[in-house]
DNA sequence: CTCGATGCAAAGGTTTTGCACCAGG
DNA sequence: CCTGGTGCAAAACCTTTGCATCGAG
């Protein structure tokens, strides 16, 4: 989904379209496959559009993109969490607990395996994106 | 493993045993497959022990013990983080984003995709216990 | 006696909230 | 206009750290 995209999201929900939103819109648009934190965001869309926008106004346009659906974030770690436009996750995230190094995953290699999950334990589904997978590469384990 | 198991591994690493510890160590081996947090751990081990004990050597014995290897931390959701001794980490946590209903799954319904995975993206290994793997339960899917 | 562990207090890092003002529709 | 969004400041929340003192070995 492109900013414009984000942008009438909002507008059709009877929400203000706002400059800090469309910057942070735009941020999040062209940040393809990035793992983007708030404090980034922020930082970009601030030199963006050459307005000043506070760390609240992030969180709480994160909050109401995450709302309409159309946004989710997610913990890779112990540091702050990342979003990704729903359009884009279609991957989980695979992550090494000693150096961070961070794998993006096709959902098509765990959606059996979290069905099956699902099935077993009466769950309605399970995406499993919330939070990344957990494991050690092979750098840090034979180092 | 037992409290006093915890609390030889301590002493055999040449840490010192103090009342605080052997509190802390008792509550989780008390704990038996419960969902332990940092402030349920200090309230146990105080009254357990009837001695004060600050939240930061809560803080400081669980980082202890997790170095020694008889325990991990766990993040549920976007509360605290929960503790399990290691030898009852023979399962994942699924987690319902709705309502926060945790199902511990058997170790061995997860271990053959998180084998492939480690395969295919060099991983040594993937033991995605650090994390819950979140999705929606049946009742906040019908409701 | 010595060094590791503790309590206390303060800070750190991320996220949330209260409030008065501003601006989109 | 009028309600919702914003910046600012402060708090909330979990966790970590500095420091003087205490106590295990």
């Amino acid at each position: 989904m492109d900013a414009e995209g984000l942008v009438r999201g909002l507008r059709s929900e009877g929400m203000r379209v706002t400059a800090a939103r469309r910057a942070i819109c735009a941020v999040l648009a062209a940040g393809h496959g990035e793992h983007l934190d708030a404090t980034e965001i922020r930082r970009r869309a601030e030199q963006g559009s050459a307005i000043n926008i506070d760390q609240s106004t992030i969180y709480r346009t994160i909050d109401v993109l995450e709302r309409l659906g159309v946004l989710h974030h997610v913990h890779l770690g112990h540091g702050p969490a990342i979003v990704h436009l729903s359009a884009e996750i279609n991957h989980q995230h695979l992550v090494c607990e000693h150096c961070g190094k961070t794998v993006d995953i096709p959902v098509d290699e765990v959606t059996e395996a979290f069905e099956t999950l699902a099935l077993r334990h009466s769950f309605a589904s399970v995406h499993g994106s919330h939070f990344a997978i957990v494991g050690t590469c092979h750098e840090c384990a034979t180092s």
